[in-house]
DNA sequence: CCCCTCGCTCATGTATACATTACGAGAGGC
DNA sequence: GCCTCTCGTAATGTATACATGAGCGAGGGG
C-alpha cells in the first residue's frame, strides 16, 4: 500500500468507524460518524435533525457538529436549510443515475490510468485473491459478500491510479452511491458477468494493457450501471411502469 | 438558461465576484471572496494567513472564515496546518497534471451527454456566437480574449449536461486547473487547433452525434492538456530538461 | 369558512470566550 | 559548538453567548 495513497479512499469507507474512535478532533470524529450512520442507514434518508439535535446525538457543542454538516452538504448526502435543520438527502432513480455516470467516467479513468503503471507484488496479488474470494463468493451465492469483496476489488484497483484527487473524488462518489448499491443488494442476481468482467480488467491493469483495461472497464461499468439502476428502478418505484428512457442506450460512448 | 442548473458552474467562476456581493451571508462572502482573491492572483500561493488575520482581512469574525477556509481546504485551494495558519496550495507541474487528467474526463463526459439531449435555440445561438467571437480573437491575436471565451465555450457545454452533480464537480476542478491556464496565458501559441476542434464539437453537439461528441471532446482535451502542460512545464521548471515523462503519451485511451 | 396579517418564538449565523497543546526559543549539558 | 530538555506563548479547537429574522400559529377580516 502506498502510503497516504489509498488511505483516502478507504478512509471514506464506512464499515471501519465503531463511531468512538479517538485520535481524531471533534469535527471529524462528527463527520465520520454522522457519515457512517447516513450511508448505513442509521439515519434513514429524510430524517431531519436540528443542529442542536445533532449536537446532543454526538455529545458535541454544535460549533463541530455545524462543520460536519457543511462538509457533508457539499458532498451531497445532506442538505442544510436553513430554519428547518439538515436532512438526509433522498436519492432519486435520476439522482443515482447522475451519480453512477460520474462515478463511473472517474473510476474508467483511474482504471486506465492504473494500467498505466507498474503494480506492486503486494497489490497484484491482492487484486488477484479478492477476484478468486468473489469468484467463491458466487459460487456460493453468498451476495452480501460478494458485494463487499467487489467494493475492495474497485476501491484497491482506483488506488492504483496515482493520482490522490481523482481518488478522493471518486471516494466522494462512491459515498453517494453506497447506498443504493445497499437497497438492491437482496435483488441482484448471481453476478457471474461482474466477475468474468473482472477478470479480464484484471488482466489488462496488471499486463498494462491501458487500451485494454479502459475499455474493459468501460464495459464493466456500463453494464453494472444498467443492472443497478434497472434493480433501482424496481425498489424505488415498483408501482411505475417499466420503461426508463433514464438508462443509457447499451452501444452509446463504447 | 436552465433555473438552478448552469448557476453552479458560473457562480464558481471569478469574475463577477466584486468582493463586497451583499445578499450572502459572511461565510459565503468569505468564500467568495478568497476563492476570488486565490484564483486571480492576488493571495499567491505560498501566502500563509492565520485564522485571526484571515478574519481581520475579511472584517468578519473567525468563525465564519473559518467554515469558509475548511471548504476552501476540501476543494483544494488552500491547505489548513493547524498551528501554522491557511496557506494557499503552490501546484506542481504533477498537480495540475493530476488536476487536467480528472477535469478533462469529467467535461469529456459532460460534452457527450450533452450531445444526447437536445439543445434550445438560445444555447446553440450563444455556443455558435461564441465559437465564432473566439475565431475573431485568434484572427486578433488577442489571446487573453480567447481563453476568456474559451472558458465560457467549456461551461456553458458542460451547462447542458443534465446532470447537476456532474456540473458541481467540474466546477471545482475548473476552479483548480485556472491558475494554470493564467500562468501560461503570455505563452500561449494561435489557438487555430483548439478554434477547428471547437466546430467539431460544436457540430456534433447540436446534431446530436453522441459518439462524435465524445470522440471530438477527448481529443481536443487530450491534446490542449498535453500543450497547457508542455507550457506550464517551460513556466514552473525553466531550468529543467525538456523530458516530460509525466505527459501522457500521444494515442493512449483513444 | 377561508385568507390574510400580526406577532412571537426559536434556529441559525456570527461573535466571543476559554482550554488545550504544539511549536519555538532559550538555557543548560555534553 | 551542537544537541536536548524545558517552559512560555499563542493559534487552534471547542464551547457558549447573543442578535437577527424567518416560520408558524392565532386572531381578525372578508
Amino acid at each position: 500500500m502506498t502510503p497516504g495513497g489509498p488511505a483516502i479512499s478507504r478512509a471514506a469507507r464506512p464499515r471501519p468507524v465503531p463511531s468512538q474512535a479517538t485520535g481524531l478532533n471533534a469535527r471529524d470524529r462528527a463527520y465520520h460518524d454522522l457519515r457512517y450512520r447516513i450511508l448505513t442507514g442509521r439515519l434513514a434518508p429524510g430524517t431531519t435533525l436540528l443542529e442542536t439535535e445533532l449536537a446532543a446525538l454526538l455529545g458535541l457543542s454544535r460549533t463541530p457538529v455545524r462543520e460536519a454538516a457543511i462538509r457533508l452538504a457539499e458532498e451531497g448526502l445532506v442538505s442544510i436549510r436553513p430554519r428547518h435543520g439538515v436532512t438526509v438527502v433522498d436519492l432519486t432513480l435520476v439522482d443515482f443515475r447522475d451519480i453512477l455516470d460520474v462515478f463511473s467516467a472517474l473510476e474508467v479513468r483511474a482504471v486506465a490510468l492504473a494500467a498505466s503503471r507498474p503494480v506492486e507484488p503486494a497489490a497484484r496479488e491482492a487484486l488477484v485473491q479478492l477476484v478468486q474470494k468473489m469468484e467463491r463468493a458466487t459460487a456460493e451465492g453468498d451476495i452480501a459478500r460478494w458485494s463487499d469483496l467487489d467494493d475492495d476489488f474497485h476501491s484497491t484497483l482506483v488506488g492504483l491510479c496515482g493520482n490522490p484527487r481523482l481518488q478522493r473524488t471518486i471516494g466522494e462518489y462512491w459515498g453517494l452511491q453506497y447506498r443504493g448499491r445497499r437497497l438492491i443488494l437482496t435483488h441482484r442476481p448471481l453476478p457471474t458477468a461482474s466477475d468474468t468482467e473482472h477478470r479480464v480488467i484484471l488482466d489488462a491493469v496488471l499486463s498494462g494493457d491501458v487500451a485494454a483495461a479502459h475499455a474493459g472497464h468501460l464495459a464493466h461499468r456500463a453494464r453494472a450501471d444498467r443492472v443497478q439502476l434497472a434493480l433501482l428502478h424496481r425498489v424505488l418505484s415498483p408501482a411505475e411502469p417499466p420503461v426508463l428512457p433514464i438508462l443509457p442506450s447499451d452501444k452509446e460512448l463504447t
